[in-house]
DNA sequence: CGCCATTTTGAAGGTTTTCAATGTCAGTGG
DNA sequence: CCACTGACATTGAAAACCTTCAAAATGGCG
């Protein structure tokens, strides 16, 4: 658990596909000196929008939530970050977001400098960025085809589903789904008031659609 | 009116910020011989999911409805183009949605060997296609927040001053909106039903938020 | 003028929200 | 060790809102 040696990123067990891996073993050793490993509590406002960009962050674990203010000032959760994902650039030198710990979160942050020094050198990187942001406009696009769903139930099945194929993604398990944010944070992306997320999940496990251990909501059918 | 004159694209009067306007004098003459201007009728499916990329198009006038296929097979409308937007393009080979006319359209399509014949002599066109994807991303998230207000009437409002908005960055008057669109396509770009967008109208009317002749709506205070 | 597509309006029914109360669980201190 | 606390989740009941189905009104176009 040695934050400082020198092949941290070599062993690295979640290596970011749109950055890291992009890096040959020298440039990998040299960010292995620059990148650091942190440790969040719960609820910690990580990055904010309009702040000028200074580190990028790969998630190693615990899951975050990613939200920008509406005209009210009223937060509006974009999206949940899980490990292996990667977040932090959009060009133009500020955040566009905020992103805030959900569980206790570790994260390997890498500083901007070094991230422009490794894009100079390659610039294929780049590439990888622009394919990682299309990626998430179909993401949002997602976001858009759950939000127009008739019921309330189907919102939340489909977010279940939602972070279920993700899971499988990220080559984990279909089953069980790990949800851990609250039901609170789910309206909020759903766009319903957490007691009608709250019943929703009742309802469905009742049709017996999923079955409910605590945080975890196994898809059933 | 003559879509073959050599120097069409010199006087085009949209200008793609996002391509034409980073050709120098001898590339634009170039693409003047290429591109060609079509009419549209409405309801016409220009292009479709899945199928191959040939060309790109610029609208020089009228409105497209761009949408994607939910898993029942029903349309979700994700936006609107007006004059002077650009599309058809982004990677991969495939276009990632459909786009249909709603009204006439004129459109200025530009076959895929050009553009790459372009992109590979002139890079800097690249960094604008990856902006404007940034941006498609943010008008993603603008419609998000459009889709999470939870009364018929503030979505409604929301999106009439999102036209107008537009209309504003395009260079033209904020008042009147050009809705132009059929309450059917306002409703599911909105999540909701046609009568519950009819009766927001009449509501948003009636507290004089906004007044309507036909289809132009000003925005009142 | 009359047709067709679209929009508006009405009324009933269904869903979500709101407000309030109760239930659950983990952590803390007596 | 257990009661207490605070954060979060569930449930209930009434009100507000949206949808559904149906009918009437509007507007463009032949």
């Amino acid at each position: 658990m040695n934050n400082y040696q020198a092949d941290k990123c070599t062993h690295c067990p979640i290596r970011s596909k749109i950055y890291c891996s992009c890096l040959d073993k020298d440039n990998l050793k040299d960010l292995s000196i620059s990148a650091r490993h942190e440790t969040f509590e719960k609820k910690v406002v990580i990055l904010s929008y309009g702040k000028s960009i200074k580190s990028i962050y790969n998630i190693l674990n615990g899951i975050i939530k990613v939200y920008q203010l509406n005209e009210e000032g009223e937060q509006q959760i974009i999206g949940f970050l899980y490990p292996g994902d990667f977040f932090g650039s959009h060009e133009g030198g500020n955040y566009q977001f905020f992103a805030e710990t959900i569980s206790q979160v570790k994260l390997c942050k890498i500083p901007i400098d070094k991230f422009k020094m490794h894009l100079e050198k390659n610039p294929s990187i780049k590439d990888r960025f622009y394919e990682a942001t299309i990626n998430e406009l179909s993401l949002a696009r997602e976001h858009i085809n759950i939000l127009t769903k008739n019921s309330a139930e189907e919102k939340v099945l489909d977010f279940i589903k939602m972070i279920s194929s993700r899971q499988d993604k990220m080559g984990q398990p279909i089953n069980p789904v790990h949800l851990i944010m609250p039901r609170n944070d789910i309206a909020n992306y759903l766009g319903l008031r957490l007691e009608t997320v709250s019943r929703a999940f009742t309802k469905l496990k009742a049709k017996e659609l999923i079955s409910l251990n605590s945080f975890e909501s196994i898809i059933l059918n």
